[in-house]
RNA sequence: GCCGCGGUGGCGAAACAGGUAUACGCGCAGGACUUAAAAUCCUGUAACCGUCAAUCCGGUUGUGUGGGUUCGAUUCCCACCCGCGGCACCA
């Protein structure tokens, strides 16, 4: 075998890329695995060409932890797919003009390529597409799963919609209230809507994070997200009416200062109270104006709050008061009940008061007399004031806010006013999309039975392919709607006309379970996959598109929109469920989870609760999907997030071109730590070239036959040890950048001592840069090692006398080997460096020789003569500090 | 407003347990090789001050600012300033 003289990536990165995946070398055997380490990053969603250097630093950053466990001796299962289907590849495809399908082609094309040019080790047998009908027909079975649970349910609520855009748009596509495509002020609508009862999970979803190993920031946002706030729930009659309101007090110390009650101008009840009353009208008008005004600007926090009064009076029995029952614009409807006692401790209620001249109550006071005369003199708000001293109820007079919490709520519940609860600040899924792009919810209303799903044997609900008019229109119906032969349909259970549902699931159903599928993809045919198969399953979106676009058959126009039983699609590992009961159970939970921190309280979050209903369905043993979370940091460029609108988007191509894989992967890598992400500047990647052309010329070298096998005891040789112990430790952290500085470090040892160099010094640099430059160190590990045992590489397929690097076990480290001779000693004269020392090992642990030795040096000599040493303190091995 | 993260040379960044601050790299400067260039290799590179000068030598300051604890602080504590990210009328 020979290698080029000079590092020459376009000779062999492409060249290793196809024998990996023909050899299956990341393919690991999903039946027999003995140590399963399920590497999974976070598949990308298409909302571009292709991907951009950002999306590629989170891939290899995630490739790498796969490769260093593969070496470690784990069967790695590393898969990808794409999460094509939803909104941000639909409006891709709207920007550029391509039907959605057609542009899923491309990009699938274009991804694909991208990350198998970027040498990652995917296992390529196991992709999966959330578009491809043998997909999303499990999709949609978790939806009627959902329903039949009583976890879907229809409600009327606000979306958010643009009205430029002529779209309804996710949450999570509403930046400061504005659409993040077009920037107009994104309205509310009421729309009926699918729900799911994420809201049920709440408790489990918070409790199961302290027992998660995720990062620490992500799970305090989970925590925020979700909202736990724990106090009273309290319920009173209106006066004069059959009519008993609930209200929510999180601060529950105050409660006697209460003294009136406000209540959400969507609120159902705001009727009742004023019907055939002189308040209707007002309050009616009023009403219609707030919602006006909450749908102009959903986001807008209105400064200006305001309010009606009802005519009506709550019957407040702990003060024997009665309290006035006004509207108020600040209220929100769908938190808590939507109807709020106030009072002085509270800064907005304080507000609305004053503003309203409604009465106010003092119970609270500070110690300070002159500011509590304030406090009575309603002067300003005294509101969550530890130290604050009560004056109501009598049986609390003079115990302080911060401690009598816990008393007050017992005392609450004791006269029967209220009861302790928790409050949550999530709430329910919503999984309509008035959009093409997605999968169709597998629900049929029928005028006799009602809503009824889909059943399990007619799925898929195949997403019509040849829809003229796929773009959203913004009427409140999705573009399916106008489709006759999609929504006309039968009654499952009565068999009489029905319609179907029209709309689409969010994208992030889609992905909330695909973790669960990629181990039992293609699992029949696994063990004897042709080389011919394994093509055409690469080529599956064929497939997948030309079900979404039949050709236009002799037997007439329009039958493509009609639905495709289920028989016509690939087989699936199992009739009962998405996945292999037994292969879950070896694979999953996932083992290490990589991805960006944006997805902190969506993607991560619906992901637990889908495994959560799984395991309460008896589907799966775990509820936790991601038992390990790495969020990776975020590639910016000239200080911006990377997006096409500012034009600072980096493509790898030409950097993979021109420099390599490897070369722009350990550049991305070197960068900074992964944890914190950095801005690419191409300036210092010739720089990673250069290093990596250092050690090209570095292991043919080692080829000369003068250099010795190996070298037992030496300089290098310690400072080999050492190097694999701190890359070690780098990489079971997720510390790249230190790795690499530390193979640098070694690297220019080996430079600097070439005539000590031995080829095992070479092996063991190139087993420790194989995670990161995949290529090259494989090259020249088969350049440099002929092994002569066959090797098994892909079960039953590997026949050549070939075992690949990224097979061979990680090398390990003698720890006698890292201890030296002598050991270096700081001097220090109160505390400031005035000499190094080095004394023998032995000695270095006993004060009085370094002592000894240390006072011999004339540096130090200059600082403690003529002084008296009044302490000396010793730290063994490392330092000695004369206090003089 | 609340929550989280961060602030170290010209730049990206190290310092894992309070103990030599600036590892590793980029950039820059100088040199070697060459007819020349590229490539490669070598040397230097926090600031300021001292000696005619100096690659050597000696000193002072220095990890956003001001305090504190300590023999010793980038690291721990208190207060503040600045930047980034998330949430935001949640009673």
């Amino acid at each position: 075998m020979k290698v080029s003289s000079k590092l020459k990536p376009s000779e062999f990165e492409e060249k290793w890329q196809q024998e990996w995946e023909k050899r299956g070398v990341y393919q690991p055997d999903m039946k027999s695995a003995k140590k399963p380490y399920y590497n999974l990053m976070m598949f990308p969603y298409p909302s571009a060409e292709g991907l951009h250097v950002g999306n590629m630093y989170a891939f290899t950053g995630a490739d790498i932890n796969g490769r260093y466990k593969r070496m470690k001796g784990f069967d790695v299962f590393e898969p990808i797919g794409l999460d094509g289907f939803g909104i941000h590849s639909e409006n891709y495809a709207i920007k550029i003009g391509k039907h959605p399908a057609q542009q899923a082609k491309i990009s699938q094309k274009n991804f694909y390529r991208q990350l198998r040019a970027s040498g990652n080790g995917f296992a390529w047998r196991n992709t999966l597409e959330t578009y491809d009908p043998a997909y999303y027909k499990w999709t949609q079975w978790i939806f009627t799963q959902m329903f039949k649970r009583g976890l879907a349910y229809r409600k009327k609520s606000p979306v958010n919609f643009c009205p430029s855009c002529k779209t309804v748009l996710s949450d999570e596509q509403v930046i400061d209230g504005s659409c993040e495509r077009c920037k107009s002020l994104v309205e509310k609508r009421e729309m009926e809507q699918w729900y799911f009862k994420i809201t049920n999970y709440a408790n489990r979803l918070l409790g199961n994070l302290d027992k998660l190993a995720w990062a620490n920031k992500v799970k305090i946002g989970q925590r925020n997200w979700i909202g736990k706030s724990e106090g009273a729930m309290l319920k009173f009659k209106v006066k004069d009416m059959d009519i008993y309101f609930e209200m929510f007090d999180s601060v529950p110390q105050t409660f006697m200062a209460q003294t009136f009650t406000v209540i959400a101008p969507e609120h159902q009840a705001v009727y009742d109270l004023v019907k055939g009353t002189e308040y209707e009208k007002p309050v009616m008008e009023f009403v219609g104006k707030i919602k006006k005004k909450k749908a102009a600007q959903k986001f807008d926090i209105e400064k200006e709050t305001e309010g009606i009064f009802t005519g009506r009076y709550i019957e407040y029995t702990p003060s024997k008061k009665l309290l006035p029952i006004w509207v108020a614009s600040f209220v929100i409807a769908d938190y808590g009940t939507g109807v709020v006692n106030c009072s002085v401790h509270d800064q907005r209620d304080f507000i609305f008061a004053k503003k309203y001249g409604l009465p106010l109550h003092p119970v609270m006071f500070p110690d300070d007399p002159k500011e509590a005369e304030k406090i009575r003199k309603l002067e300003y708000c005294y509101h969550h004031a530890p130290e604050g001293i009560l004056t109501e109820p009598v049986v609390f007079k003079g115990r302080r806010w911060e401690e009598v919490r816990e008393d007050i709520l017992s005392y609450i519940e004791k006269n029967g006013w209220g009861k302790r609860t928790a409050q949550y600040h999530l709430r329910d899924w919503c999984i309509s999309r008035q959009r093409y792009w997605g999968a169709p919810i597998p629900m049929i209303e029928c005028p006799d039975c009602g809503w009824v799903p889909v059943p399990e044997k007619d799925l898929p609900v195949l997403l019509p392919a040849d829809v003229a008019d796929w773009k959203p229109e913004g009427t409140g119906k999705g573009p399916l709607a106008k489709i006759e032969s999609f929504v006309n349909t039968k009654c499952p259970e009565c068999g009489r006309p029905a319609r179907r549902e029209t709309d689409v699931c969010d994208t992030f159903l889609d992905s909330s379970w695909y973790h669960m599928r990629y181990p039992s993809i293609g699992l029949s045919s696994i063990s004897n996959f042709s080389d011919t198969q394994h093509l055409s399953k690469a080529d599956s979106i064929r497939g997948a598109i030309n079900t979404a676009f039949p050709k236009q058959s002799s037997s007439g126009r329009g039958r493509s929109s009609k639905l495709i039983s289920s028989d016509n699609l690939p087989p699936t590992t199992n009739d009962q469920l998405p996945w292999d009961p037994e292969i879950t159970k070896k694979w999953l939970p996932v083992t290490q989870y990589i991805g960006g921190a944006e997805h902190t309280v969506l993607h991560l979050l619906y992901a637990r609760f889908v495994a959560m209903v799984f395991k309460d369905l008896g589907m799966i043993g775990f509820e936790e999907p991601y038992t390990r979370f790495y969020a990776h940091g975020l590639i910016i460029a000239e200080g911006a997030k990377m997006s096409k609108s500012r034009g600072n988007v980096i493509v790898p191509d030409e950097y993979i071109r021109k420099y390599g894989a490897d070369t722009l992967r350990t550049y991305l890598m070197f960068l900074g730590p992964f944890s914190h992400g950095g801005d690419f500047r191409d300036t210092g990647i010739a720089g990673m070239y250069r290093f990596l052309s250092r050690i090209w010329r570095l292991a043919q070298e080692a080829q000369n036959s003068n250099v010795k096998t190996q070298i037992l005891d030496n300089s290098l040789l310690r400072v080999m040890h050492k190097t694999v112990k701190e890359v070690t430790e780098d990489m079971e952290n997720f510390r790249y950048n230190t790795a690499i500085a530390h193979i640098m470090e070694y690297v220019n040892a080996l430079t600097e001592n070439k005539e000590q160099m031995a080829k095992n010094n070479i092996e063991v640099l190139l087993l420790l840069l194989a995670p990161f430059a995949p290529h090259m160190t494989e090259e020249l590990w088969q350049y440099l090692t002929h092994d002569p045992q066959p090797t098994c590489l892909a079960g039953r397929r590997a026949t050549h006398n070939y075992k690949s690097i990224h097979h061979q076990p990680w090398p390990s480290y003698d720890p006698a080997m890292l201890v030296e001779d002598a050991v270096t000693i700081v001097v220090q004269v109160n505390g400031k460096v005035r000499d190094i020392i080095s004394v023998k090992r032995e000695a270095g642990s006993v004060k009085e020789d370094v002592e000894a030795e240390a006072k011999k040096s004339d540096k130090v000599q200059k600082y403690i003569a003529g002084k008296i040493i009044r302490k000396a303190i010793f730290v063994p091995g490392k330092l000695l500090n004369f206090v003089v």
